[in-house]
DNA sequence: ACGCAAGTTCCATTATTTGGAACAATGTTT
DNA sequence: AAACATTGTTCCAAATAATGGAACTTGCGT
C-alpha cells in the first residue's frame, strides 16, 4: 500500500514493523509479519523482539500472535493533550456539532493521509479510541482536498505522488490534473466540498485551520448526506464553521506561547 | 521518576527519548530535553530528529518545540482496536457503569504501572483520550494491586521494586511487606480494595480479568466516595462486577481465534 | 562588535545491527 | 509411531549504523 520510506535508521525499521502490525486488524503472527516484510527474518525477529520488550508490541504467548501495544496509548495521550488541536478543539466542536445539527470533524494531515483528530456526531455519546486515529484519503476528503490546498508548494509534489487516486463513486478525482485544479479553487474561495467523492450520498463541506502567519494546523469540516440536504445549504454554513475555525486557531496560537514565568 | 531501563538497542533509546517528551505535558525545547537525558547532544539530536522524521515526534520549527507526533495516534487508534481489552469492554462497561452507577475504570498494566483503558461516570459523556492511556501507581489503587496479585510470582519482584511506595494518604502501603500481604489477601478473596490509599475519600473495588487459562488480560473497578457509600457496600456490587469481568474475558478469548476461514 | 547560548554538523572510533544458516519446538501426514 | 513440514528461535563473523567530542553556525542580548 505505503511503504516508499527512506527508512532513515533503525528507529525507521522499527517503525515500520510497528505499522506492519497496526495495519493488520487483527493479532497477527510471525511468520504473517515476515510475509509481509522485506527483512529477513532474523532482522524482523530482532525488531519485532525489541518493541514487544519496549510494550509498542503486546505478545500474545499463546496463540503465538503480536498486536500492538498499550504503550501506545500512553504516548497517544500524551500526543493528544498538547501536540495536536484535539484537546483545544473539544468545546468547539462540541458547539458547532449542536448548532449546525451535523456531523462535525476535525483532522489532521499525517504522511499525506487525512488523520480524524476528533468528531462529532449530534445527539449521540462520542466513543473513544474508535474515531481518533482514524485515516483516510486525502484527495478525495474534504478535509484531505483543504488541507492538500494549503500546503506549500515545495511539498505538495511528493503528497500528490502517494495519493491512490482510487475511484470509489462516479465523482471521484482520480487524476492529478483534476485534483490540481481543484485545489486551486478551494484556494480561490477558501473552503472545500466533498462531492459524494469518497462515498455515495456522503457530502461535506471543509475549511482550514490557520494560524495567523497562515501555517496549517488542521481542518475542520461539517459532514451530512444528499437526503438531508445539498451543498448550497451547506455552504450557508461557512461563516460559522470559520468563526470555529477561528477560535481554535487562536487558541491553539496562545497555547503554544507558554507562560514565560512557566515554572514546573 | 522511572528511568532504570536496559535499553535494548537504538529502539530502546528512541522511545526513552520519546517517554521523555511526552512526560513535559507541552511542547519542549531541545535545551530541556538536553537537561533531562543522559544522552551527549550530538546523540540525543540524532534521536529526536530520526523520531521527527518518523512523525513519532511533531517539530515547530517556529517556537523551536518538539511534542509527541499525530502519527501516535494513528497507531493508538489500532492498539485501541485489537490489541486492547477495550474495544471488546466497552459496551459492558457501559452496563455496569449504569447498573451500579458509579465510576467503573477499566486497566491493564503496563511496565508495572496502571494504565486505564477506559473509564465510565455515570450520566456524563466521555472525553476520549483525556481518559484513557492515562496512568498512575499500581502499588496504591485497586485495580493496581489486583493485577500485581495475579501476576506470575516470577516477574512480581522487579514490578514491586519498581513502585515508588510514596505515601499519598494515611492509608497508603509503603512497604514490599505491606504490599505482599494486601496481594495475598487479594489472591485469597478474588478481589481488593482501594481503602483512600491514593485519594483521601475515594474507595473502590476492584476485580482481575481473568481468561480460562489463567492468564490476566487487565482489571475492572468500581469507584466511589466514603461520603456515598462504604466498602462493605461496594462488596455486594461483587458478582455484578465479576460477571461484567467474566463476560468481557469470554469475548475477549473468542475474539482472538479468528475466523478459521479468514480470508482477507 | 562582542560574547553567550542554543542548535547543527563532522568524522574517526566503537558498538550494534545484520542475515544466512543451523537449531529447536510444534503440529501434520503417511 | 516415525518421517515430515512448518514456525519460531539462536549463532556469529561481516557490514553497517550509532556514537560523542569538538568544531561550526545562528540568533540574541549587551
Amino acid at each position: 500500500m505505503l511503504d516508499q520510506k527512506p527508512a532513515d535508521g533503525t528507529i525507521g525499521k522499527a517503525l515500520q514493523v510497528l505499522d506492519l502490525v497496526a495495519d493488520f486488524k487483527r493479532p497477527v503472527r510471525f511468520a504473517e509479519l515476515q510475509e509481509k516484510s522485506d527483512f529477513p527474518k532474523a532482522t524482523l525477529y530482532r525488531l519485532v523482539q525489541s518493541l514487544t520488550n519496549q510494550g509498542m508490541l503486546t505478545h500474545d504467548p499463546d496463540r503465538m500472535t503480536y498486536a500492538p501495544g498499550v504503550r501506545l496509548l500512553r504516548l497517544a495521550h500524551a500526543a493528544w493533550q498538547q501536540s495536536s488541536l484535539a484537546r483545544i478543539a473539544g468545546r468547539h466542536l462540541d458547539k458547532l456539532a449542536a448548532d449546525v445539527d451535523e456531523t462535525v470533524h476535525l483532522a489532521q494531515l499525517d504522511n499525506a493521509q487525512v488523520l480524524y483528530i476528533d468528531k462529532r456526531v449530534p445527539k449521540q455519546p462520542v466513543e473513544m479510541y474508535s474515531q481518533a486515529g482514524k485515516v483516510g484519503p486525502a484527495y478525495c476528503t474534504g478535509v484531505g482536498k483543504v488541507m492538500l490546498a494549503y500546503q506549500r508548494e515545495a511539498v505538495l509534489p511528493q503528497m500528490i505522488a502517494q495519493q491512490s487516486f482510487h475511484r470509489f463513486t462516479d465523482f471521484t478525482l482520480t487524476d492529478e490534473t483534476a485534483l490540481r485544479k481543484e485545489l486551486k479553487a478551494i484556494r480561490d474561495r477558501g473552503y472545500g466540498f466533498d462531492r459524494e467523492e469518497h462515498e455515495p450520498g456522503i457530502i461535506c463541506i471543509a475549511l482550514p485551520i490557520l494560524s495567523r502567519g497562515g501555517r496549517l494546523y488542521g481542518a475542520l469540516s461539517v459532514t451530512s448526506t444528499t437526503q438531508r440536504t445539498d451543498l448550497t445549504k451547506l455552504e450557508k454554513l461557512v461563516p460559522q464553521i470559520r468563526e470555529t475555525a477561528m477560535k481554535i486557531s487562536d487558541e491553539a496560537e496562545a497555547w503554544r506561547f507558554p507562560d514565560p514565568h512557566g515554572g514546573e
